[in-house]
RNA sequence: GGGCCUGUAGCUCAGUUCGGCUAGAGCGCACGCCUGAUAAGCGUGAGGUCGAUGGUUCAAUUCCAUCCAGGCCCA
């Protein structure tokens, strides 16, 4: 007869097969269309509130393999947080304004742009930013990403232009905003400001000068070999246009500078390491050097400015390099960043003598009128003449162009608008804010603090047309801001109306009440900025426009979770804008994580062509497996990713998979609420299997709370792997399948599993969430199961379950087992056995282990899966498998005395005793007793 | 060039808090078993001078210095 008929052998619908990139569309659309997400909302109205805060990522192009991982990484812990008893409100946002966009319309709109109003070409820039937001909001959703997908915020949106504006009022209104000259990239031709991304370099002749220029200072107190002497400081430029607003000339602190007598009655100063390439330049071979000086010597001394009646100081910069020139830099505030820096340091003037044509103003002699680059050869020829000039050459070098007309730009000074770190005591409250926020990884703390402890004043202002404009009207006589809280009220309420568009359709008289009078010189007209703020600030007053608006979250925000990069960014802009208007961080927790970069490590790049796009990954493997890769990594560090390690994942998935798969399929006839045996009636692999389960619990647990998801990934998977496939489920397959169906060996197996499958489940769904629910679906039912494993909660550690006790015992049984597995490889390579069931183990211990061993005698063959075990005490076996790691343990493997049970495959001398079943074993025999086959 | 960070088997991660037994796990790989989880399951085995060099020490993967490689942010 066929026994096969009289086992229980496994059965489900859960298909072996994931089908990922076909399932999960299907899982979302069901999500969608049972209004998981607002279930969720519902459900756990009430609760304690976990607010992880959306940090807006770009709304441009389609999202790349970090931005997913950025997204996945939110939406982990937002489930997680969600089923640990919170309330998990999740609002995405975008950042809509700035450059890019602006120059991708730009580019769109082309020729056309001249015929285009000033209003019509931001209406573009909405236009385009709304078809990136669809277009990403679908990518993130397709990622499993779970959140308030139909109202998410928009940095456009004319509530959160209002609340910009407000917010940089608010600034203004205490004295935190204020306007001052700083050098830009200025295109003379098109008449604009240009910002870096808009600077193309090309190669470019230029003239190459060294100018003298004449120390005012007699330096014989401190270098008495020069006292009476004509000293000159010697500098290089290749911008001879400069020289005009020239005040000052920069060494490095820690070069140390040579004096040298040029033969010809004249002292140069100039870096040591450069004299002998200098001179012999200039010409001058019969030099000799009179005294080395350090920099630091110098600073403070007044030069001459080669051209005109006036100063120029010799200051530090740490930006002076001996790759060329002299060691001596010209410094010209108004026209260089650098320049600027150094002039900042020592209370120079930003002085920028240049009209928006890049023609000199009338206050400088000579040039007055001339276009900065023509003048160039007159400026020589004007240095020459009063004997400044010592060399002139051309070189050829890499200049900044204009992207849109193609001609040099120059760097020219502009009014700016500043939210100042130092005088209304921001930078230190700021550093003290730091702090008190719990930086995840530690290090975070130092970066941010150092970058805020270094940075200059923040410029806010840019000249370009898609953002909000700095909503500040000042005094066209004296320049005094207006500002009251009127006038903010006044203004949030017209962009909150209209949006930020209305401030360039009025004109100030109609932005301003009828009796507004300058507060400091009486006059009544003022002049209504144009220039637009810095998109940090558009993102950085998020917590204001969205942790404060929305009821449902909350100021502070529990966690901040960006890539490292935001340090400089958005959490740098956030806290300077929270603590600056409200004085302290928005957020209690910042979590950062690292770059993906490629299987080497390198970084990801379309030049390189290293790429991999989330979307290809999706088409492939499914989006599941982009979620496992992110648990499976550690953010903290660089992340790699290939096709290498996405095999490995896949491979890692089928086992879990697989694992969960068989207990669904033993789980068929199991009626939870029917069938389910008591812990204390359980045999004890039933309970140790629980204490294990106990212990993946408590490890998920403590790893979900501090955001260890690496660590759940790999407790997870090895629990699948070795706790269940390779040890109980192994084991259990004989007490499964061979037992009568209802007794209470399978039941309690059975109840074992359905725990187990439950807690795993649960475990999983905040990473594998599409597959966690096809899981949900196949369990058995039950009256009080949820719809949605997405509405349950994480497993919590059941101490009634945990046995320490047992568990020692059964971790030696465990050890025992490794060794015995061995010793029957070992047989297996000589050929005496194939399966293990054809084994009979006789184990041979010393005393202690023996008395360990006994009580399990009749246990040790499951344990093993062999047919038959004998255990006896200190004796030497011929043949036997020595234990190398278990002192005084032998073990000895011979074929299983008997025959095979056709129907169990364990060996035994039952078998042929039956006349009714001579094929079967006596258990068997038992176990289809009353069976109906 | 500066600030912050990283470098343990082919891959993903443990371990080193205050330095100390043959540096662990899983996967992958190789070989074998099974055919009642089957485009599955089980087992065994081989893989690492812990980025390199120098120093401190009785002893360093662990501490220090330098260097190399890589990342982010500045310049």
């Amino acid at each position: 007869m066929d026994y096969k008929k009289t086992l229980n052998l496994p059965v489900t619908k859960f298909p072996m097969k994931a089908s990922l990139v076909k399932r999960e569309p299907e899982q979302l659309a069901e999500w969608e269309e049972s209004c998981l997400y607002d279930k969720i909302r519902t459900e756990s109205k009430g609760r304690k509130t976990f607010i992880l805060h959306d940090g807006p990522p770009y709304a441009n192009g389609n999202i790349h393999i970090g931005t997913a991982l950025n997204k996945i990484l939110k939406d982990i812990i937002i489930r997680s947080k969600q089923m640990s008893g919170f309330n998990a409100v999740y609002v995405p946002g975008w950042d809509c304004h700035g450059l890019p966009i602006e120059h991708n319309v730009d580019k769109e709109v082309g020729l056309k742009k001249k015929e285009i109003s000033h209003g019509e070409f931001r209406r573009l820039c909405r236009s385009y930013a709304e078809k990136y937001i669809d277009i990403q909001r679908e990518e993130f959703k397709r990622l499993g990403v779970m959140g308030e997908w139909g109202n998410p915020y928009l940095t456009m949106n004319y509530e959160y232009e209002a609340i910009i504006a407000r917010e940089c009022g608010k600034f203004a209104l205490q004295g935190g905003l204020f306007r001052s000259k700083k050098p830009i990239y200025w295109c003379c031709s098109c008449k604009t400001a240009l910002a870096e991304a808009e600077i193309e370099y090309k190669d470019e002749s230029s003239p190459s000068i060294f100018v003298k220029f004449a120390l005012k200072d007699n330096l014989g107190l401190e270098i008495p070999v020069l006292a009476d002497k004509k000293v000159f400081v010697v500098i290089w430029t290749t911008t001879p246009w400069t020289i005009p607003a020239n005040l000052a000339v920069a060494l490095h602190p820690d070069f140390v500078y040579a004096a040298v007598d040029t033969g010809e009655g004249e002292v140069f100063i100039l870096a040591r390491d450069l004299v002998e390439g200098c001179m012999k330049s200039f010409g001058l071979s019969d030099f000799s050097i009179l005294a080395e000086i350090e920099a630091g010597t110098l600073e403070g001394k007044q030069c001459f400015h080669p051209l005109y009646n006036r100063e120029s100081l010799i200051v530090l910069g740490s930006h002076v390099t001996l790759e060329a020139g002299t060691g001596c830099v010209h410094i010209a505030p108004g026209h260089g960043q650098e320049d600027y820096e150094a002039g900042l340091l020592y209370g120079l003037d930003v002085y920028s003598p240049v009209d928006d044509r890049g023609c000199f103003t009338d206050e400088v002699e000579f040039f007055n009128g001339q276009f900065v680059f023509k003048a160039d050869r007159e400026i020589v020829a004007r240095l020459r003449e009063s004997g400044g000039l010592i060399k002139e050459e051309t070189i050829k070098h890499s200049y900044p162009h204009c992207w849109r007309c193609k001609k040099p730009v120059i760097f020219r000074a502009t009014p700016q608008w500043f939210i100042p770190m130092d005088s209304t005591g921001l930078r230190k409250k700021a550093l003290e804010e730091i702090d008190k926020v719990n930086w995840i990884p530690r290090w975070g703390r130092d970066r941010i603090y150092g970058m805020i402890e270094n940075r200059p004043d923040w410029c806010v202002s840019r000249q370009r047309a898609w953002g909000v404009p700095i909503a500040i009207l000042y005094c066209d006589k004296c320049g005094e801001i207006y500002i009251n809280q009127e006038v903010i009220d006044h203004v949030y309420a017209l962009f909150k109306e209209h949006g930020a568009d209305i401030w360039f359709k009025k004109d100030a008289k109609e932005l301003l009440p009828n009796d507004a009078v300058c507060g400091k010189c009486g006059n009544d007209t003022f002049i209504k900025e144009t220039d637009i703020l810095d998109v940090w600030f558009d993102s950085g007053v998020s917590h204001a426009a969205v942790l404060e608006q929305r009821p449902d979250l909350k100021w502070p925000a529990d966690l901040y979770l960006e890539g490292s990069d935001q340090h400089r960014g958005w959490f740098h802009s956030s806290l300077l804008t929270a603590v600056g208007t409200r004085g302290a961080a928005p957020y209690k927790s910042v979590l950062t994580h690292g770059f993906v970069v490629d299987a080497k490590g390198k970084k990801m790049s379309k030049s390189i062509g290293n790429v991999i796009a989330p979307k290809k990954i999706i088409n492939q493997y499914g989006a599941e497996i982009l979620r496992l890769w992110v648990s499976a990594s550690d953010y903290k560090d660089d992340i790699r990713i290939s096709d290498n390690i996405l095999k490995q994942l896949s491979d890692a998935y089928k086992k879990i998979r697989n694992t969960c798969k068989f207990m669904l399929s033993n789980l068929y006839d199991f009626d939870p609420e029917k069938d389910t045996v008591l812990y204390k009636s359980m045999p004890d692999i039933d309970r140790f299997a629980l204490h294990r389960l106990q212990k993946l619990i408590e490890r998920t647990t403590k790893a979900y709370d501090q955001f260890e998801f690496h660590t759940i990934y790999h407790a997870l998977y090895n629990y699948c792997t070795l706790d269940l496939s390779a040890f109980y489920l192994d084991i259990l397959k004989d007490r499964l399948y061979t037992s009568p169906p209802k007794s209470a060996e399978r039941r309690s197996a059975q109840t074992v599993m359905h725990i187990m499958i439950d807690t795993v489940s649960k475990v999983m769904a905040p990473i594998l969430s599409f597959t966690a629910e096809e899981i949900w679906i196949y369990m058995p039912e039950r009256k009080d199961k949820e719809t949605s494993i997405h509405l349950t909660s994480l497993p919590v550690v059941n101490e009634e379950l945990k046995d320490e006790e047992l568990a020692k015992k059964w971790e030696l049984l465990l050890k025992v087992r490794g060794e015995v597995t061995k010793a029957l490889e070992q047989a297996r390579t000589s050929k005496l056995i194939g399966h293990s069931l054809d084994a009979l183990v006789t184990i041979s211990a010393n005393k202690d282990l023996y008395n360990d061993l006994h009580p399990y005698t009749e246990d040790l063959k499951s344990i093993f899966i062999v047919s038959q075990v004998s255990l006896i005490k200190e004796e030497s076996l011929a043949g036997a498998y020595e234990s190398n790691d278990i002192e005084g343990l032998s073990i000895l493997i011979e074929p299983a005395t008997g025959e095979k049970c056709e129907r169990c495959w364990v060996h035994d001398t039952s078998v042929g005793t039956s006349p009714q079943h001579p094929t079967i074993c006596k258990r068997c025999e038992e176990n289809i007793k009353g069976l109906r086959y």
